[in-house]
DNA sequence: GTCTATACCTTGATAGAC
DNA sequence: GTCTATCAAGGTATAGAC
């Protein structure tokens, strides 16, 4: 938190400021997904986080650089996650079946607004490199529990690279077409297939 | 054609009306592709055809009719690439490896771009319903495709049809991550083990 | 430090001349 | 039928009062 307000507006803030960034943050974060990142509006933000849009400047100097905190937010949230997942489940096999129910957790979200990661990823990318590496280390850090999965398993170093790339894979792609055919059942069908999976590797 | 412009706007047009209106449908088509959607503009179209934008709407009504025309445009264009593969291939496992290569084919666009229907997808069904339909009917060719194959290749029903979800999975994962990622290797990688999964079956 | 008022630009869409 | 000129609305961003 200090280390991303630290790149961003060189503002310095107290605690109230602290947290009225963070309701920006959060409410920005939902709209992006809700939305997507072009579609969402500044109004739209202030409108449901109760800080009028023109304070917005004080906090982010442009709508990328909000982008890039609310993608820095998603990350310590997912690490935060995979850290608990990896405290609480010693047996690797067991923590990777829990890794793949991830989206199957949210599978009615995923199926109306697809994988919050994927749908952001799919329209930044064609816009700017700007948020590009707080992206591709988010993927990362699922890649690496899974690698650290599949090699707690017995896997060799590149069989686990290459079963955590087809995991991903195989989770990116459900998420995309649940949301397609707005169908949880497709989500829910292949991530049933990948529990298979595991338990044959 | 005739049936498109048919539910657009009422407008009847001599063969340059029906050129000009393409020359429109093929530079939004690649715009919605690189740009996306939304952050493609009617001038940014009117610069690339030399139609201007104040003429759009001669032949579409919304923007979104716009959008509706150009995925049946891809349509289209799908249609007649998977008709060719089935009378240019009558093996059906060749003919399943080929659809298979068709993103591998154009990975270099897919690792900039993504895939041209899951990336419009994924931000359409933020947006609108509007185009669900003629979206999720073009998946549904690719599927048909796939299951074809796949019943040809001696599979039951219910076994083409699980396949073909799982095989449309995987190509729509490696897009996405290819495209996160800009690194065609996870493309090429992917399909790779489709194609080796493919001769399993 | 925080917020209001607003500038300036681009958007999708329209009206009406040719 | 085709296109130019323009609209009202909404976009991001800024300047400056409190």
């Amino acid at each position: 938190m200090g280390t991303s307000s630290r790149i961003q507006a060189g503002a310095v803030m107290g605690r109230k400021g602290e947290e009225k960034r963070q309701r920006i943050i959060d409410a920005a974060n939902t709209l992006f997904y809700h939305k997507g990142f072009t579609a969402t509006s500044f109004a739209d933000i202030a409108d449901d986080c109760d800080v009028p849009k023109g304070n917005f400047y004080f906090y982010f100097r442009t709508k990328e650089e909000l982008l890039d905190a609310v993608i820095r937010d998603r990350s310590e949230r997912l690490a935060g996650l995979l850290d608990d997942l990896h405290k609480d489940i010693p047996d690797p096999r067991a923590r990777l079946h829990r890794i793949a129910d991830v989206p199957f957790n949210d599978r009615h979200e995923v199926a109306q607004y697809g994988c919050p990661m994927g749908t952001l990823s799919a329209e930044i990318g064609k816009l700017t490199p700007f948020s590009q590496n707080a992206l591709t280390s988010m993927y990362s850090l699922l890649l690496m529990s899974m690698h650290h999965c599949l090699a707690g398993m017995g896997l060799s170093h590149d069989d686990a690279d290459h079963n955590a790339r087809h995991m991903l894979t195989r989770l990116q792609g459900a998420a995309n077409l649940a949301q397609t055919f707005k169908d949880e059942n497709w989500l829910e069908a292949e991530i049933a297939d990948i529990h298979d999976w595991i338990d044959s590797l």
